[in-house]
RNA sequence: GGCUCCAUGGUCAAGCGGUUAAGACACCGCCCUUUCACGGCGGUAACCCGGGUUCGAUUCCCGGUGGAGUCACCA
């Protein structure tokens, strides 16, 4: 059989070669040491918090060696190309503060190594597929899927593995003659590889985050070419990372089980392999059991969740770089306000075993990062956030600056600053009671002031109330009416003989608190006070009296 | 089912033959405190099981068990 000249009858069109190409793309000029990495999405307009821990990994394994990051849209899958799905994955991936140098962009391509669009790429794909069919090492298969369905059928009975391999890879060893007629005839045919592995062989190879890895050698001849001529994964991951000279492979490890496919690959070509960086996936709790985080079924882990909820990307990152190495956590607590990309990432302190999501973590990071933020930081992010999500919010926001800033400033700063501040939905509605269209009575007065006492505190309140006492006299006169109606001025005092009081001041300073935030926690009640303004705090004693009855 | 990966508290995890088995989150208690929060102190809680190897296994090997992933002309 003359491959060369099969190869001719199904490429044609094809004049360039592999030298061709290697000489388009030369080997990359770049610092010893220095690593070149690339997320390859596909267009499918999802992406999740998996997707950005990965991201995480290739931008830091990049970025840290002087290497470089680059975008390549893995499009060979048009049934699920989804418009608008890239500029969008590159706004959602900036705005956690993942950035690329090369690839794809808003504005077009940028790079000596593109087309970075796997669907721009056909004519490369040919010609290696071609250089496979001149070699022997891959051949057209004009099976139909009804012909698959039964060589299936025909493995489950006698119970061997199913796929297209060895005896059951029937075009195999057509002649050219046949290949020829049934060209001719007008039928359809892929381009599949000519596996020449077996199950029996094992090899390993090393991955950096797992070690050493064995398995057992391909056998399947899998397509790499579909009829359109479009690539499979596996065919454009091989060409697409060798040419584009890729130095870490980053992705999931559910594609472990695919990796001999990739190897045999490298191996027929004659090309060095990437070092692999298999992560693990990223799980959920569904009901009793972990599983791996799907698109399907989870969209509050999208990425877009997030930033709608108003997560600060700061958190998120953090919080991924957290799970991401085993000894940032530590880092961070002896560097804590180093910018993170100090932090010296390394694949080998990657783990591999399945992560759980743990939105307790994300929240408490959350806590940390917002109170290391500056009140008019707050605002600005509270703003960005209510512009693009809640207009009516930011619009309120925006008619009282100053205010905002006193409301956001309390408690900040200093060597304790308060921590309860987690993302902007949330903080908004902790903010919300110095809104009177946001605020609500959420809870229960307490139960150590009887309802006519409540009414008592409220009316003798609204009667002293002076804006203008300080903190210290304003505490004062609530100790004074505490002692007056039986209720301990001190807490101790209650606690040691709590037959002797009604209660403390405590409980009658959340009469007020109630009345004024809706809410029997708060910060600083006069601090509060101070920023709504007397007219304000009037309002809320007497509807609070009022709703008493 | 075949193949592969994984296995330390509820969660994330350190550990890489000898440790009182770190730390973080969550939880509980105490202190501080007009509330909450912050902060401080303390506490509950773990090496999946069974065989080896070894003077000694959480650590190495084998076998189970469990979890996950994958078996497409999807990525």
């Amino acid at each position: 059989m003359d491959y060369n000249k099969l190869a001719n009858l199904l490429f044609p069109q094809i004049k360039k070669t592999p030298a061709d190409y290697e000489a388009i793309y030369p080997p990359r000029n770049l610092p010893e040491g220095a690593k070149v990495t690339r997320l390859g999405p596909s267009p499918t307009g999802f992406i999740h918090l998996g997707n950005l821990y990965g991201a995480f990994v290739d931008e830091r394994l990049a970025h840290q060696s002087g290497g470089v990051f680059f975008l390549r849209i893995e499009d060979t899958d048009d049934k699920r190309e989804v418009q608008g799905a890239i500029p969008m994955l590159i706004q959602a991936l900036h705005h956690f503060g993942v950035n690329f140098d090369e690839g794809a962009t808003m504005n077009g391509e940028v790079g000596d190594y593109g087309p970075y669009q796997q669907s721009k790429r056909g004519e490369i794909y040919q010609c290696f597929a071609k250089y496979l069919v001149s070699q022997g090492l891959a051949y057209p298969c004009f099976m139909t899927e009804e012909e698959i369905a039964a060589v299936r059928e025909e493995q489950e009975a006698k119970k061997v593995n199913p796929g297209i391999y060895g005896e059951y890879a029937k075009c195999r060893d057509l002649s050219f003659e046949e290949v020829v007629d049934r060209i001719s005839d007008g039928q359809e045919y892929v381009i599949r590889f000519k596996s020449n592995g077996s199950l029996e062989n094992h090899f390993t190879v090393v991955d950096a985050i797992r070690g050493e890895l064995t398995m057992p050698e391909n056998d399947q001849d899998v397509v790499i070419l579909k009829k359109t001529g479009i690539p499979t994964y596996h065919f454009a991951h091989v060409v697409d990372d060798h040419l584009m000279r890729t130095t870490h492979v980053v992705r999931g490890e559910e594609w472990l089980s695919s990796l001999p496919i990739h190897v045999a690959l490298f191996n027929a070509l004659g090309w060095e392999l990437p070092t692999y960086c298999h992560t693990t996936v990223l799980m959920k709790m569904d009901g009793e059991t972990k599983r791996k985080l799907s698109k399907r079924k989870d969209p509050e882990l999208s990425l877009e969740y997030y930033k709608q909820e108003g997560y600060h990307p700061l958190a998120v990152r953090e919080y991924l770089l957290t799970i991401l190495n085993s000894n940032y956590e530590e880092w961070r607590i002896a560097n804590p306000d180093a910018p993170a990309e100090d932090f010296q990432f390394t694949a080998e302190k990657m783990s591999s075993s399945g992560t759980l999501f743990d939105l307790d973590k994300l929240n408490d990071i959350c806590k940390d990062v917002l109170a290391k933020m500056s009140a008019e930081e707050v605002l600005r992010y509270m703003l960005d956030w209510a512009e693009e999500y809640q207009p009516a919010i930011a619009a309120m926001m925006k008619d009282d600056p100053d205010k905002m800033i006193k409301i956001f400033s309390i408690d900040r700063g200093g060597d304790k600053p308060r921590k309860d501040l987690v993302y902007c939905r949330q903080i908004f509605h902790f903010i919300s009671y110095f809104f009177d269209d946001h605020f609500m009575i959420e809870d229960d007065y307490p139960a150590e002031v009887s309802m006519k006492d409540a009414k008592a505190i409220l009316n003798r309140y609204f009667q002293e109330y002076d804006e203008n006492d300080d903190n210290p006299a304003w505490f004062e006169k609530m100790k004074a009416m505490a002692g007056d109606m039986g209720y301990a001025i001190k807490p101790k005092d209650f606690k040691k003989n709590p037959d002797q009081y009604k209660g403390h001041v405590g409980h009658v300073s959340n009469v007020i608190r109630l009345a004024i935030t809706g809410r029997t926690n708060s910060p600083d009640l006069w601090l509060i006070q101070q920023i709504m303004g007397k007219e304000q705090v009037r309002g809320r004693i007497a509807q609070a009296f009022q709703d008493i009855g």
